[in-house]
Parts: structure tokens; C-alpha cells; sequence
DNA sequence: GCGGGTCTATAACATAGGTTAAGGCTTATG
DNA sequence: CATAAGCCTTAACCTATGTTATAGACCCGC
């Protein structure tokens, strides 16, 4: 995991992540940085939000695992994405009341909070920033969205070898990952919630990848030993990550902007 | 289906949509109708947006109906969402290159578009109204993971449950129901690829439903007789919907917020 | 007003994945 | 050190949903 020198600040997976998309100016890491000063800790299995309730402040995921999940009355639960370090927990859906969904570390956790309202602070001061965040949130429906596609028509083998290549990907960018090997510290029954199937099945599907040598495990440790093979199995097409593809597109829409941006101020909000 | 008179500006369903969200002042109602004011059709079964091709501008759904959906390459398909008047396609997606999706008329199709770099001196000049498009591109992602909880936990007949309360509940907000009876122009093909279904137990689900009463369909036209008990089936729960919910957090978030902004102006951004 | 396309409807049969049950392994605990 | 609590594993059996096939209704262009 990421680790820095005894009491220094160790690297930023957000920013590791963000960086990926936009390359960050001091002035924005500085800020960045500041955002994420405040850090909290949390044991393995502890609720970070729970469906219902009020939403507090934006956290930053900087270290472990976590989920988000929503459940059904009468118990069925659906894991909806698992959160990384460098994940952000409600942008904007800290917009709403309350949570409709609940988060849960699987590890012990460290995360950053600040206050909602710096969103707006950073929204009207650091556009380039409001955007990188903005790509994240999209990034993140991205993936929900994939895993829609996952759960609605790809078959049990494909949407094991589809999470597990995604885990992967998101991984690396965070330098998560080693020669294909990472910790995934989730137990079946998480792994059925999150792809719909039963636990039974799952323990048959992972049976399937190892028997094939795709893919070895012990205990939390997992190896991939043929991304393309198992790529090819999910049917996986790395396009809804939106990583690292050349010129980013922002920066172009900021050249652009930066013109306007004199000549013509935002008009003022009426209070 | 909204209409005006000819030759007038119809109403906004955008902002119909965010009016249930944030009471606007004239002058971001003024400079809504400004950025909706580029206006374009579409005949049914036309393809707004293909997957892999670059976004265009920001889109904004007048009237008539659309589905996002996402496409393997063997062809399967799943519909992630349908798209409905008032809703925007792309705010923040549009910060990637290329689109991880498609969009497809189901209907002729009113469209509003306005230039992506907008959205930045929304960000600027209009905070309250950045709010508003945030907390509607949360309540998408809300209901896209409602969805993704269907798919894998609730069975045929709950997700068709479920889908044709959620439906109206939206369609309910920009005054498109009456009486419980609404236009779904949608073939029971594309039901199945939005539940992750086949077609044909679409088909007797639908039976099922229609036989014990719920629900009666002529044609496109669909009467919900008995949402409580639709509601029950489907396990429906309006929360992430995000619909009127007493004062909105936003208000409180600005007003705390007015006060702050004075005293501390935002940083500015370095070029 | 006829052929061809598209959509709904249903029946008969097939299967992916669910359920239940039981054993074993590991770690925690008194 | 014995018991319990999780978790993984597998077998046997079951069912919700998929597949294939066929027919009829509707609509459209010529």
C-alpha cells in the first residue's frame, strides 16, 4: 500500500489519480494537499455513511478499501462500486439530504474530509481543479454504468473477468499494483453482491479462472497472470476509464477559455 | 407531451426538473432559457451520440425520449438509462475524448445545445446554478446505481415494477402524467435490454402484470392503476429519486456560504 | 390491396445460475 | 486446548429466465 517516511505526508493517491488527467500546476497540488490535510482513520468493517442518513462533509479515500451498497428491505444488498484510494466519496451527491447508499470499509482506512462548501471555492477559483474533479465524478459514473452493462448482460465468467481486469487497471494508477499481483481484501459473498450472482457461483466461476490459469489467488493475494486472455473473456474495453489518452481535452477547452475569460466576467450572482 | 403556444418558447422541463430542486431567481431563470435557446429536432431513431465518437457540445432534452446505452462487441446491449425531457446528456462526460456511449431517439426529439467551455463560467458566475446541475448529474448517477441494485438483486418482476413506478414518478415532475396514464414509446425489445432480460420474459412479465390489474397498456400508452401496490412489488423507494424534500440543503449551504464569499474571495486560478 | 418489415404474443424446451446442505480450514477466544 | 465463528469448497438438486419457433396484428410503400 502507499506508504511515505514516518511522519511525512506519503504521496497522494488522488492526485496520483487526477494527475492521470491533468497535469496539476503547484498552485493546485498546494491546494489539493490542503484539501486532504485533515485525515481520519478507520477500522475494517466500519460504516464511513449509512443509506438514510445525513451526508457530512467530502472524503477523500487516501488509503484501504472500501464499498458503496445499497440494500433492499428485505436484505438483498447490491455492492454498486468498490472505493480506492484516491476515490471520492459524494462530490455532489452531497447535494442531496440524505445518503442513499451506504459506505463500508473492508480494510482499515484512512481518509481526508473537508467541508461541502469548499466545492463551490473550488468551483469558482479553481476551474482547471472544478474540472479534474468534475472528470472524476464522471470517471465513477463511468464505471457504474460499465457494470451495469456487467450485470445486465454478460455471463458470470465474463463479469469476473471484467471486475477483475478493472480492479487492475484502477490499481495501477495508483501504483497499486505489482507484475499483476495486488491484495484484494473482499470475500466471496461481497464479490456476489457486487456482480449479482450467488456466492456458490462465484466460488464456481473463480474455480473456472484458476483451473485455466488465468489467475491465481492466496488468501487476499491475487495474481493475474493473463490480462489479455481474461480481457478478451470480459469482453473489456478500457475506454469508459478514461485513462491517460494524449492531449487531454481539457486542456485545449482552457486555451480557449482563457481569452474569454478577460474580456467577458462571469456575471454576478444575484444573492 | 409539453407544448406551447406555436412559435413561443415552450416550458422548460429542465426547468420544471431543477425548480423541484432549487427555487431560481429570474436572473438564472433568464440565463437558463439563454442556454437552452439553441434549439434542434430529431426523428425517431437517431443516434445523438455513437460510442467512440468525441462529444459535441452539452445537451439538453426538450421534449421526446432517448436511451443511453452501452454496446459489447457481439452485440448485446444494455440501456443504461432513459433519457427524458429535461435531461442533460453529458455535462461532466463531455471532460473525456470520446463518448463510452450511445444516444438514440425513440421519439422525434426537441434538443437544446449550448458549448461545452459554458459550463465554466457556470462554475464562475452562477454557483447556485452549478449546485442545481451538479444535484442533477448526482440524481442520474442515483439512478443509474437504482437500476444496477434491479439488476442484480430483484427479479423480473420487481425490476418491471420498479422501472414503471420510477418512470412515472420522473415523468410526474415535468407534468408528463395524467391520472396515472403515460407515453412509453419504448418496444419491448428495449425493456429487455434495460432490465437484462430477453425479450420474451419481458413479455410475460408484463402479462403477469397486466393480468392481476396493476397495469393496463394500449399501444404506447401505459395506465398504473395501483402504484402503492407496484411500489410494494418492486420494492420501490423514493429516496434517490431526490424529489421535493422539505428545504433544500442547498438554500442553507448558500447562506452560509454568502457571508464567506465577501470577506474571502476566491483565490485566483494561475494561467 | 399486397408483400415485407416490425412488433406482440405464446408454447415447448433448454440451461445458467440459485439453493440447500455438508465438510474442512483458519483464526479468535475463553 | 476446545469451541466457535467466519470463510471457502463442493455436490446434488431446483427454478427463473433464456432460446427457438410459430402465428397474428399492424403499418407502410408501391
Amino acid at each position: 500500500m502507499n506508504s511515505g517516511p514516518a511522519g511525512t505526508m506519503p504521496e497522494s493517491p488522488l492526485r496520483l489519480k487526477l494527475s492521470s488527467y491533468l497535469k496539476l500546476t503547484d498552485d493546485e497540488q498546494a491546494f489539493l494537499a490542503e484539501l486532504e490535510r485533515a485525515v481520519s482513520r478507520h477500522p475494517a468493517r466500519t460504516d464511513l455513511l449509512v443509506q438514510g442518513e445525513r451526508y457530512g462533509s467530502v472524503r477523500v479515500m487516501r488509503g484501504g478499501w472500501a464499498i458503496r451498497h445499497k440494500a433492499l428491505p428485505d436484505g438483498r444488498r447490491q455492492v454498486i462500486n468498490f472505493v480506492l484510494p484516491g476515490d471520492i466519496i459524494g462530490i455532489y451527491s452531497n447535494l442531496f439530504e440524505t445518503a442513499d447508499h451506504s459506505i463500508t470499509t473492508l480494510t482499515p482506512v484512512e481518509v481526508a474530509s473537508f467541508p461541502s462548501e469548499k466545492i463551490l471555492d473550488i468551483f469558482r477559483g479553481y476551474p482547471r481543479l472544478a474540472a479534474a474533479f468534475a472528470w472524476s465524478a464522471a470517471r465513477e459514473e463511468a464505471i457504474i454504468a460499465e457494470r451495469l452493462l456487467s450485470l445486465g448482460r454478460r455471463t458470470a465468467l465474463e463479469r469476473m473477468a471484467h471486475l477483475i481486469v478493472e480492479l487492475q487497471r484502477r490499481l495501477s494508477v495508483i501504483n497499486m499494483v505489482e507484475n499483476g499481483l495486488f491484495t484484494l481484501p473482499v470475500t466471496q459473498e461481497i464479490l456476489a453482491d457486487a456482480m449479482g450472482l450467488s456466492i456458490v457461483h462465484i466460488n464456481r466461476t473463480l474455480r473456472r479462472l484458476r483451473d485455466s490459469g488465468l489467475i491465481e489467488i492466496n488468501g487476499q493475494r491475487i495474481t493475474v497472470n493473463n490480462v489479455g486472455e481474461l480481457s478478451n473473456i470480459g469482453q473489456f474495453d478500457d475506454h469508459y476509464l478514461q485513462l491517460v489518452r494524449g492531449p487531454s481535452r481539457l486542456e485545449s477547452a482552457f486555451k480557449g477559455n482563457k481569452a474569454s475569460a478577460k474580456p467577458k466576467p462571469p456575471p454576478q450572482p444575484k444573492p
